[in-house]
DNA sequence: GCGCCCATGTAACTAGTTACATGATTCA
DNA sequence: TGAATCATGTAACTAGTTACATGGGCGC
């Protein structure tokens, strides 16, 4: 999973790095993991270690992606994504929220819209550093731009639902 | 955590079709975290076993929620959900895939697409069986409304960004 | 008689997270 | 001088999944 991170030879503290930058819309990862991870590439000859002196700087430890790891990576990309079974923690206290008064409920609502709007915010500062980016080529760039634009519909389709059940519970609150 | 399907009295066996059926598309469960869980509530004293005959049916065990277990659902209620780390891995090898020809890409689409269409199908039919539920609430009614709009537009959202993303990649084919 | 649904559980395993441990450099 | 950032890792633990094991009843 993670030799496809190999955009460019990173060490475990860059990957994470990228990790929250890049694709955490999308995909989470935590040192522990990518730590583990990468020695593993390294054992099946994914990956190779380079440890590199950087000046002024402590040791790092940089790892590339190998011919065999490319092609892990294509054939990992040839098959389907599988869906992770859904876990919105939200929504299902919601479904259970029937002895909950409607003025917690709205609370709650309009507490996820603030995110919401804060989520809509840092994505579209994402999309202008992809318009920045020359370094990019043009179908990568289109990639994040799509992967991008992803997240940014759920969310105005979560904010959408957020007002439209906000004034649901404003007339539930009132005869309540 | 499954203390609050204590809707009323089910056994594992119930416990899991319900779950199929109504909070599938939030939520995910398997028999044997129902059934591990369900002993641990009730050497908690969260629930109560009764081994009950049905007739011409193997025995069954049906779990009741208890005053302890209620309370802790309350608690749980009252604290705001946390959102789980995000994975979703065709936002992901979409990323990674500015190698992959376009062609391949429009595939992926299109069944992601049929998978969306089918789960609106899904959801609207569910919304039916809301409605001619007679033994709900009107306000457990709203909730469960609430509940399915957030999947439908989810859904819905996920159409229109599959629709202008095939656009997208229709003339990236042509130049390709 | 065969396959499906009802019904319950355990054991082994895998994945993922938290917490810990360490230490250098840079900047206020 | 102390906080923040760079940098790497391990150990212990928790959660979750797969696979296995079992057996009766019902409908075709």
């Amino acid at each position: 999973l993670l030799g496809l991170l190999t955009f460019c030879p990173m060490s475990g503290y860059d990957l994470k790095k990228f990790c929250d930058k890049f694709i955490s819309q999308f995909w989470h990862e935590n040192y522990a993991h990518i730590y583990t991870v990468l020695k593993e590439l390294d054992k099946e000859g994914l990956a190779i270690k380079k440890t590199v002196q950087t000046d002024s700087r402590p040791l790092k430890s940089v790892y590339s992606i190998t011919a065999k790891g490319k092609a892990e990576l294509t054939e990992w990309l040839h098959q389907p994504a599988q869906a992770s079974p859904p876990r919105y923690e939200f929504i299902l206290k919601l479904f259970f929220s029937a002895d909950v008064p409607a003025e917690d409920l709205i609370e709650n609502f309009k507490r996820l819209k603030n995110s919401l709007d804060q989520a809509i915010a840092v994505s579209e500062e994402n999309e202008k550093g992809i318009v920045e980016d020359n370094e990019a080529g043009e179908k990568q760039k289109m990639l994040w731009r799509i992967t991008s634009d992803c997240g940014k519909y759920n969310n105005q389709a979560m904010v959408r639902w957020c007002n439209e059940t906000l004034a649901k519970l404003e007339t539930l609150k009132h005869s309540e």
